[in-house]
DNA sequence: TAAAAGATACTGACCGTTCAGTTTCTTTCT
DNA sequence: AGAAAGAAACTGAACGGTCAGTATCTTTTA
């Protein structure tokens, strides 16, 4: 790899650990810098702006979480139900390595979802993720899995306010829970509910 | 009611409003003074710092939301399931009528969560939601009315999640969202999840 | 040796905060 | 009742500090 392109994944795996910890506006430029080792200088001669930053994070996310659960979860066998298991797995193990991106979607959001400037390509985000699951439970219920009276795409903003929340509950708890617990607590609850039948 | 009190009141209300629309770091001194028709001289003799004001709106968030909600739970009759309905009921309601308050603990404990000011008094807002919740799922055990394999704690960490999640993608999508739809939804899937049996 | 990468020093704008002084309301005195 | 005095609420300008961004110079790399 080019020495610029190491110094870029770096400056951008900085800002991506910044911005999760202290929020965009509250990470300031010199933050970033003093992380990396670096001068001002020298980040605005590989990005334009602060706002570039969180862009190409946002691209990141997009390619690295989105587009690859969906090959993922694309390329599996099974009936949806199974698929919708897929996701669920490959969520967890993607917040399990990479905690910082996967939590970045989330909280940037609620800070920046008034901002012009990143609200739509954060929303494009969110919407592909909501199709997908949406399509996906379409046909469980097609397939007759999946309880008809249930509309789907608020099926899948439930799955992703689920997910959403379970990962903000998570990082404020990151000491106290037992990851592979709570994962199959929230599946088996999604999945099943948690009242008796 | 004093002037000074219907001050601090608007002043808190306008803070408040930016607040979640903003972010804590993306709202300044001088938004919050614009909004209210002040100076900062003003809002200066009523408050001693910005951070006071975030403080000053998680009080009023545990007083009007978690002390109300206790308190109609706990006069309530019913069993656990029962009480379980009232909270998420309680919480729609509360919703509906207070979005900034009820959408604010989460979104700014997602920016200021390593804040050392204020992740105490977040967290022990979090704390005493997530306990009283503990105890009533608990209690639901007890009664045979929820699967005894569930740890009461998780369980309760998902209910506060999925509660989370829901406001975050109700925020993101007031306009396309249904509420009253929505949230039937996640109350059916919470409680008996969206697989047929 | 030319271009890329980085260091240093700077800009103007805006940040939260302070404060001397003015206006507005309330109480006291005659 | 009406003027005087005092308290409370607010103004507007300024403070030091930090912000994102820039201009200029030096070092490194190919």
């Amino acid at each position: 790899m080019k020495r610029s392109e190491e110094t870029e994944k770096k400056i951008i795996q900085a800002a991506l650990e910044l911005f999760v910890r202290k929020g965009y506006h509250g990470t300031s430029i010199n933050d970033i810098t003093r992380k990396v080792g670096l001068t001002k200088g020298a980040l605005y001669s590989h990005f334009s702006s602060k706002g570039e930053l969180l862009l190409r994070i946002i691209d990141e996310f997009k390619t690295r979480f989105i587009d690859e659960m969906m090959r993922t979860v694309n390329e599996s066998q099974g009936n949806a139900l199974e698929k919708l298991h897929r996701i669920i797995s490959f969520n967890s193990q993607f917040a399990f390595k990479n905690q910082d991106l996967c939590v970045f979607l989330t909280f940037l959001t609620t800070e920046l979802s008034t901002d012009v400037d990143f609200e739509p390509p954060l929303k494009n985000v969110y919407r592909e993720y909501q199709q997908f699951v949406s399509r996906l439970i379409q046909q469980g219920i097609n397939q007759g899995l999946f309880k008809q009276e249930l509309d789907p795409d608020l099926v899948a903003l439930t799955f992703m306010a689920l997910h959403d929340g379970v990962l903000h509950q998570w990082v404020l708890n990151r000491n106290n829970i037992d990851g592979q617990q709570y994962i199959s607590t929230f599946r088996n609850i999604f999945l099943h509910g948690f009242v008796k039948h």
